[in-house]
DNA sequence: GCGACAG
DNA sequence: ATCTTGTCGC
């Protein structure tokens, strides 16, 4: 299927679309997508170790096509709007790993619905070239009216005076998810993309394959974590 | 100054 | 994020 990203061209200075964010995407046109997919960071008890990880799901498929989990120490403590510098290293590392690449990339957080409008999607998408989509199950920033019950349904997020996200039903009479632009799309794509990830529950299921395999990689091999970072 | 604050 | 079983409902 076809991703539908606007092309900005900085050459011809033809001007970036009004919902890209201020930043053009760099996808060419007719670029299709086959693997989406779905990154998400889980940490133990501690608070001292963490697994990233990266699934990829075909598309119209969604079936789980790849894997990867990259086990670590957590380098960054968590601050609201700087979760990049704690979660973008170990998910780009998880990235690279994984196969097949990706042709779209959902992140587990906000992407320019962020106070500087860098959310950790931003950061994932400029690090990888890939379109990203930051898909929060909280707000961070702005002002939005909440959407109608039925799935599909979803209001504009504005935040000093820009529009930079959508709460979006994936799920009626569900509590909608807040889906804003990472890189490379834009946001009524992205916000189509969520809604054809999510044909039956609250999360896309490239996240939740992504958070099962970051919880399950992170309790099933705790000990081989120890022996091979702590010795 | 006070309150809010993704994962 | 993480600590945690059962339970109500489709």
């Amino acid at each position: 299927m076809a991703l539908n990203a606007t092309w900005y061209d900085a050459a011809t200075g033809s001007a970036p679309p009004a919902d890209a964010g201020g930043r053009g995407g760099t996808v060419a046109p007719g670029d299709v997508v086959q693997n989406v997919a779905g990154v998400d960071v889980a940490y133990d008890r501690s608070g001292r170790w963490c697994a990233a990880a990266a699934a990829i799901l075909s598309w119209p498929h969604l079936r789980v096509v790849g894997e990867a989990v990259r086990l670590g120490p957590v380098e960054a403590p968590y601050r609201p709007g700087d979760l990049a510098a704690r979660e973008a290293g170990p998910i780009l590392g998880a990235l690279r790993d994984v196969a097949p690449p990706p042709d779209l990339v959902l992140v587990d957080g906000h992407g320019l619905a962020h106070p500087r409008r860098r959310g950790l999607a931003c950061a994932v998408g400029e690090g990888i070239r890939v379109p990203t989509v930051g898909v929060a199950k909280e707000p961070l920033v702005g002002r939005w009216a909440p959407p109608l019950s039925a799935r599909g349904a979803w209001a504009p997020v504005q935040d000093q005076g820009e529009m930079v996200g959508a709460v979006v039903r994936t799920r009626a009479d569900v509590k909608p998810v807040f889906v804003s632009v990472g890189w490379g799309l834009t946001l009524t794509e992205a916000i189509r993309w969520i809604l054809r990830l999510s044909p039956r529950y609250r999360l896309p299921e490239p996240l939740r394959a992504a958070h099962a395999w970051a919880g399950q990689a992170l309790r099933k091999a705790p000990a081989l974590t120890n022996a091979v970072l702590c010795d």
